[in-house]
DNA sequence: TTAAGACGTGAATAGAAATTCACAAGACGA
DNA sequence: TCGTCTTGTGAATTTCTATTCACGTCTTAA
């Protein structure tokens, strides 16, 4: 039986990439069982993509795609930094109910698999929320609400660093292994309270109203 | 040429080991690449080791060994968490120098090519600094050195997630990547300011004595 | 209705790498 | 010095999978 493809056939198989470049990574990830979760042959893959690695490329994009979807619509309004990152922690953790395994291929992508790759798809992902975390922390210290005397970029950077663990800790075995050691509970048990705890974490880091700075140098 | 393999030749098979998984990741990494870059024949390989799962486990194992020292050679004297966190920050920092493909081989752990080892790697590597963290925190808490709202657990991952985020910053070229998006710049090129800045966000996220919480919740 | 062209199929090919094993080289006791 | 045991060697085997290609099926235009 051979039926021409649709767009929806197309989506669907880039939607079967990316579950098992997730649960396996780009190296260890088959064509021909991709083409068979896809319920199409191995051959028809090489009619629409190149090779395995622009077949990967465009499994990334499809998921970049969705997730910029997500972040555009939860960063649109004039709001605290505060309130746009409880938006943001809503945001992600929602994509990470509906889309893990999205999150899990991201996580592959990060290691060696796509050493060369690297470059170009780090540009792609991060740079669209680099500029985004980095301007909202700007302004929020130009008008005096966080610490004067932090750097935008790096606080951006950290800030970013706690949502991507977030992420992985929801989606990727390891991390929620991990997250379990130190919560004794699975992520998905407790989703309210993390948000909630993340947010004081945030609040404290970014909060300038400060009486007493600690003094950290002070010797025994 | 036929030498008996000595403890120090062993040691620099695992050494070999580590580079190569760190440089490739368990699934892409080739016993024979190993056995070349560490000057023996493939076959010794599998007479030490089962088979590449079991070295690679071996691998990790000195990893954790060499890390547990360095840390608890870091946090023995009494303390106060951000004295702690400095010397944690500047020990890891040069463990990053030191040993880059240790925390390579690190995060390529945490990625599906070693899917079926996540539960107990997690635990062995996790657990120690996991005890630890929380412990301190839980200290800090109760001797009213941070929000007494503040869940130890959940600050303790926090906490470890910026840390770790910070070695694979300096190691792995995806996250190399990303930082210079946020930083225009190398990690190494900026030790002290990440190191001064990362206690910035600390002490800020840490730090009890604040007037206002700020709003979070009031709507727009 | 039909024939050319377009597209999907999946068995076959080729290459890479894990693992094995028959053999060789040193160690050691007599 | 000799024979045996231990241990390392690396070519060969096996397995897995990316990629190809000769073929069959559908579409469509006349």
């Amino acid at each position: 039986m051979l039926r021409r493809l649709t767009e929806e056939k197309l989506e669907e198989i880039l939607e079967a990439g990316i579950a098992e470049f997730g649960e396996h990574g780009l190296a260890r990830t088959s064509m021909n069982k991709i083409a068979a979760r896809a319920g199409i042959s191995v051959g028809v893959l090489y009619k629409y993509y190149e090779d395995k690695e622009s077949f990967f490329l465009a499994c990334v994009k499809k998921s970049i795609r969705e997730l910029d979807r997500t972040l555009s619509e939860t960063i649109q309004k004039e709001e605290s930094l505060l309130q746009c990152a409880e938006r943001l922690i809503e945001a992600l953790q929602r994509h990470c109910r509906e889309h893990p395994s999205h999150i899990r291929m991201y996580h592959e992508l990060t290691s060696s698999g796509a050493a060369e790759l690297s470059p170009g798809l780090a540009q792609e992902i991060e740079g669209v929320t680099a500029r985004l975390y980095s301007g909202i922390i700007d302004k929020a210290r130009q008008e005096g609400r966080i610490r004067q005397d932090a750097d935008p970029g790096l606080f951006a950077f950290f800030f970013d660093n706690l949502l991507m663990m977030l992420q992985f800790s929801c989606c990727c075995d390891y991390y929620r292994e991990r997250f379990s050691i130190y919560c004794h509970a699975a992520p998905e048990e407790m989703e309210a309270q993390i948000r909630a705890e993340l947010l004081k974490f945030l609040e404290s880091a970014f909060t300038v109203d400060k009486e007493h700075i600690i003094h950290t140098n002070q010797g025994e």
